[in-house]
DNA sequence: GTTCATGCAAAGGATTTGCAAGTTA
DNA sequence: TAACTTGCAAATCCTTTGCATGAAC
């Protein structure tokens, strides 16, 4: 728990009860959950949060490089908490999101880019079906 | 024209004038576009094609197969109409999306699939951003 | 005491849906 | 004719925002 203040204060964040809450939800081990779900899980706690601080804090978040964004349909973004190099199994009948390590990632799509521009992320989703 | 006809037909879609309009207006050469700009090229020529009937119609298409959706934000799917394999650079400064071509992409993360699901795609959006 | 975070309710944008009227094969 | 498509408006979903209250340094 300590931890997860510590995690907030490298990056920068100001220390709330509100955002300790969400660190703890969040971090607690590697995993993709979309806002709602945050949501769910600190009423759950009976954590007090609103859900506009939760979409807040979701986007501070990411901004500080602590959470990435995945968005694998128009009407839910996923908020991951593995930073390490990794690309996304995505299967469209369940809706279940699996990470697969791949640590050469990166390097296969950054090479040339176009001049002027910097590397910001590699997004990758593997979309797969259920065999009927 | 015909061929945006025969495109249809052979996809299994029932022909009607909005589809053909909005089949010409996506079919005209490779590019991407939201639902907002797919009507409001079929606004500035004046085929009388509704909101709803854009979206409904984008839907069929990419169940038929003739597109394929790109999420690279919450707030706008692009509908691209290149299947040949490859990727997406996007420039999260200047919201430009570019096709890269890339035979092996499949390959390259078809491997390993869980058992007893089917490849039904992989999407892979780069992400770079203007040098300051 | 000034700056920043919170929370509610309202606004916003993209997409979908219900349903009556019109079209297609 | 029977089944499907269209279009409007309303509904829905997710997310952001305005603003007044409250907490932090």
């Amino acid at each position: 728990m300590a931890s997860i203040r510590e995690k907030l204060e490298q990056a920068g964040i100001k220390i709330t009860p509100q955002r300790l809450a969400v660190g703890e939800v969040l971090f607690d081990r590697h995993q993709h959950l979309t806002a709602d779900e945050v949501y769910d899980r600190l009423r759950h706690r009976r954590s007090g949060v609103s859900r506009a601080t939760v979409y807040n804090t979701l986007n501070l978040f990411t901004e500080k490089g602590l959470l990435r964004e995945i968005f694998v349909d128009a009407n839910c973004a996923f908020y991951d908490t593995n930073l390490k190099p990794h690309y996304h199994l995505y299967n469209v009948d369940t809706g279940e999101l699996m990470d697969v390590e791949d640590d050469r990632l990166l390097d296969r799509f950054s090479r040339d880019l176009p001049d002027g521009t910097r590397l910001e992320g590699v997004d990758v989703v593997v979309r797969v079906g259920c065999r009927h």
